[in-house]
DNA sequence: ATTATCTATAGATCTATAGATAATGC
DNA sequence: ATTATCTATAGATCTATAGATAATGC
């Protein structure tokens, strides 16, 4: 077989209309890549297919060769956000020589603030609470239920009554969901210290 | 002169084709809170002039009357989360025997949380950070620095560093924004369980 | 022959304006 | 006469499909 060259070379089909540099990403990861820019700042439904598929390389109908729409990108897009913190999370919560819930949340921040173009904004669309996006719903849900079982196994956790211990993890997943819009106000800021200062900051408010 | 009824009472102007029980609101009032159901839950972009003018009781059309279009309408509910919760900091700021920090916090989250329609997802939107919507950040940007001076004025406060009281100010404040999400995924929950919780969550961070 | 792209466009919006109409006020 | 509404619509989108085209592969 050998994939010849994989992205360098002459390839298959007819040429894009406007080229520029190779970006070495496959056609669907440059839509993804532009989607997650537009989405993050101008919001969901105020960028056109055009939009993303300019930003991509190619003209508007040539994105539906790859994607069935706006929509399927979002999907893919929000997974793609939860599914390492939930990885981790696993990891942890299987390990029974678990070291503190902080490690989770410094992660969980790292990876939400990490990239170039806050994709944890995109849970604060308001457009992804619809049925559509019920997998993502899933995922998060799972992450969040692993910070609750961190949170009871602690000793300030185990005294706590059920319905209260229900609020506390609520306002920690709240408080790593604002970092979110703290981040936005002030990009500049590295990741690294907000999870640091969030993850102290959590494990202040679980009562450690 | 004499209102006459201010309301009730036959009305000047062609009656509207859809009639519908009086409201007891003006028109530019019916219009607002149409928006503030609509942009909370569907999203700015994706909520059309006709959906506002029409869940308000009057034809598309029609609403240009009141306002001059969509950026209007959410300028105005912007500006009528902030100031409430602003003008309580500014009140606590000039008391000089200010009680601790722990009412603002409760106080804000009670009237983000308290309406009817989680009119703090409004911050959320991303359209809210152009240009146009400037005087709702300035007044954002005081409230944000009523937290920072309650917060340098505690004995915890006045032990940090400039840098490290400003990341503390942050965070404070992307708690709040956080319970915003909070919220919406579980809107049952009242008002004031949320306040106090977030209070003393708030508190805890702090230091105090 | 297969493939990735392109151009063109139908059909479905959506916004904002123009002008008509149906009330009350005087 | 004044006013609040209405109906109608021009112009500007935006999405998604149909069909053409320009590469490589064999």
């Amino acid at each position: 077989m050998g994939t010849p060259g994989e992205g360098r070379g002459r390839r298959v089909g007819r040429p894009r209309a406007a080229q520029r540099p190779d970006s070495g990403l496959q056609p669907r990861d440059e839509l993804l890549a532009a989607a997650a820019e537009l989405f993050t700042t101008r919001g969901y439904a105020a960028t056109t297919t055009r939009a993303v598929a300019e930003r991509a390389g190619m003209r508007q109908a040539s994105m539906y060769h790859y994607v069935s729409g706006k929509e399927e990108l979002l999907a893919a897009l929000l997974e793609s956000t939860v599914t390492p913190s939930l990885a981790y999370a696993r990891r942890l919560l299987a390990d029974d020589a678990t070291p503190p819930e902080k490690r989770l949340c410094r992660q969980d921040v790292e990876l939400l603030c990490g990239g170039p173009h806050n994709l944890g904004g995109l849970y604060l669309l308001p457009e992804v609470r619809a049925e559509r996006f019920a997998g993502f719903h899933a995922v998060r849900d799972e992450l969040k239920d692993a910070y609750g079982q961190l949170l009871a196994a602690t000793a300030a956790g185990s005294a706590l009554a059920k319905s209260e211990l229900g609020l506390r993890t609520d306002l920690v997943f709240g408080l790593i969901e604002g970092v979110i819009l703290v981040r936005r106000s002030d990009p500049e800021r590295p990741a690294r210290a907000f999870a640091e200062a969030t993850a102290d900051a959590a494990l202040r408010i679980a009562g450690i």
